[in-house]
DNA sequence: TTTATATTTAGTTAATCTTCTAAATATATG
DNA sequence: CATATATTTAGAAGATTAACTAAATATAAA
């Protein structure tokens, strides 16, 4: 779980993040989005990749990638049970 | 807002969060949760306000520290705009 | 098989982060 | 005022991170 804080901290993976939500896209695709170097697109990727955030896919030449959901909302119960919806039906973990 | 997904990085500072959802608490009473030395417990917590995911007020000699539910909720907005709940209503801002 | 395209891996450098100790600040009390 | 307690600020060391260039790998096509 401390991956994906980790990968979130990061700008520039919050951005791939946002593009992929868009809809899948190949690695070039998403390199295009960035004034960086593509190896450092690449390196991003990979710790995506190994948070799970994302899943990968070769087709071809390219590689695409996927927004993989599930990580997210796994994150999201983290936040809910800060008691976020106060007055509304409570999670009892910190009571 | 990168600040506040930065301040969640470190698995100290999301302690910290968690133990503030159980109620206020001093600096001194967060610090005896943890092993490091109090200085490290105090810039984490410089992090955590600077991040505006906690207040803090004095009273007497001690410093309490509040969890602010404000920002976590902005946060948890930031997650749904990725169409986590599919079938359901979405946000259109990626679409 | 040779060449071109797409992407990653390796290795390096500079910046940022976490932690520490020592010193400073603020408040309370004898 | 002097001392004790609570917390932060300052400065430094070591680890981690993000970026780059150059080289390697994998696929496609001539």
């Amino acid at each position: 779980m401390g991956d994906v804080f980790k990968a979130l901290a990061d700008p520039s993976r919050r951005r791939i993040l946002e593009l992929l939500a868009g809809g899948d896209l190949s690695a070039g695709e998403i390199a295009a989005h960035f004034d960086m170097a593509k190896p450092s697109v690449s390196h991003h990727l990979a710790i995506l990749r190994h948070a799970r955030l994302i899943t990968d896919e070769r087709q071809g030449q390219s590689i695409i990638y996927h927004l993989n959901l599930t990580v997210l909302q796994e994150l999201m119960k983290w936040f809910y049970d800060f008691g976020l919806l106060e007055g509304g039906s409570r999670h009892d973990k910190k009571d």
